[in-house]
DNA sequence: AGCTCATGGCGAG
DNA sequence: TCGCCCTGAGCTG
């Protein structure tokens, strides 16, 4: 279940595994049985990412574009290939390497015309080097809808997802309801910089990590906690749990159909 | 065996 | 705003 941070590695796995080669593509679960024949003997020449979106190049015009949704996941190593079950929509195979996609709400065979249209209604993306953060802020500052609304919305901001929706606020001590309009322009800029510096480090370790390391539960001389979701969070899936910082009971609320997350006392602005 | 929930997103109303 | 799509883990019976 991922965000962007996910994605990028993935788009770097695969580069390293599959760059150059002619991965033999195959689909046991059978919906991109079709697509794969028509691939086959294809040289793989690049991956990349967008936010939640994964693209691999293909020569001759061609991309497999994939996005997990909530659902998708990838298993890739290098071979020998587990037995392939039947609910492995794309596996590619070379002598060195498997990938295997379980699960996805996108894979599809598309042109770099509509590659370009999915880029054109993604917002910037903090992992990628062509990211215009001013160009989110402009929305931001024209919308009432709240910050935890906007930071969700891929044609605002592409990439940030529940986990880091959510961490990123409480990190910047910001009210989640606060309309987007409220929001200065330097707590935009902080917003921004955080998340850079967050999704990269996931992006290395392959998890969100978001507690400072003054915060730990074992700086903070508490018992250690554990997280079923990989890293460690100031507040995701924490409710009703006492704020690290002060206590407070962490509140949760829907919000546009998904699960919000805050400190009522550390997120007052 | 069946239910619920999950780091997402789309289209219908 | 709601229902729906994709899968699997962790419960409950």
């Amino acid at each position: 279940m991922p965000e962007g941070h996910t994605i990028h590695r993935l788009a770097a796995d695969h580069l390293a595994l599959f760059s150059g080669t002619r991965p033999h593509p195959t689909s046991p679960q059978g919906r991109f049985a079709e697509s794969a024949a028509l691939l086959t003997g294809k040289v793989m020449h690049t991956a990349e990412a967008h936010g939640k979106h994964l693209f691999l190049g293909f020569e001759g015009d061609t991309w497999i574009h994939i996005h997990l949704g909530l659902f998708g996941k990838y298993a890739l190593g290098d071979t020998p290939a587990p037995p392939p079950t039947d609910t492995i929509r794309l596996r590619l195979l070379t002598p060195t390497a498997y990938a295997d996609l379980r699960g996805p709400t996108t894979c599809a065979l598309i042109t770099d015309a509509e590659k370009q249209a999915v880029h054109d209604r993604l917002g910037p993306d903090p992992l990628r080097d062509d990211a215009d953060s001013d160009r989110a802020f402009r929305r931001i500052q024209r919308s009432r809808t709240t910050i935890a609304a906007l930071l969700m919305d891929q044609k605002i901001v592409a990439g940030v997802g529940n986990v880091y929706r959510a961490e990123v606020l409480f990190r910047h001590g910001i009210d989640p309801y606060t309309p987007g309009k409220d929001l200065r322009a330097a707590q935009w800029q902080a917003l921004w910089d955080d998340l850079v510096a967050l999704m990269r480090e996931g992006v290395r370790n392959n998890r969100i990590d978001t507690v400072r390391p003054e915060h730990t539960p074992e700086a903070m001389g508490r018992p250690p906690r554990k997280d079923d979701h990989g890293g460690e969070v100031y507040v995701y899936r924490r409710a009703a749990m006492p704020c690290l910082l002060c206590d407070t009971e962490i509140r949760t609320a829907d919000l546009a159909a998904r699960n919000l997350f805050w400190c009522p006392t550390c997120q007052k602005s």
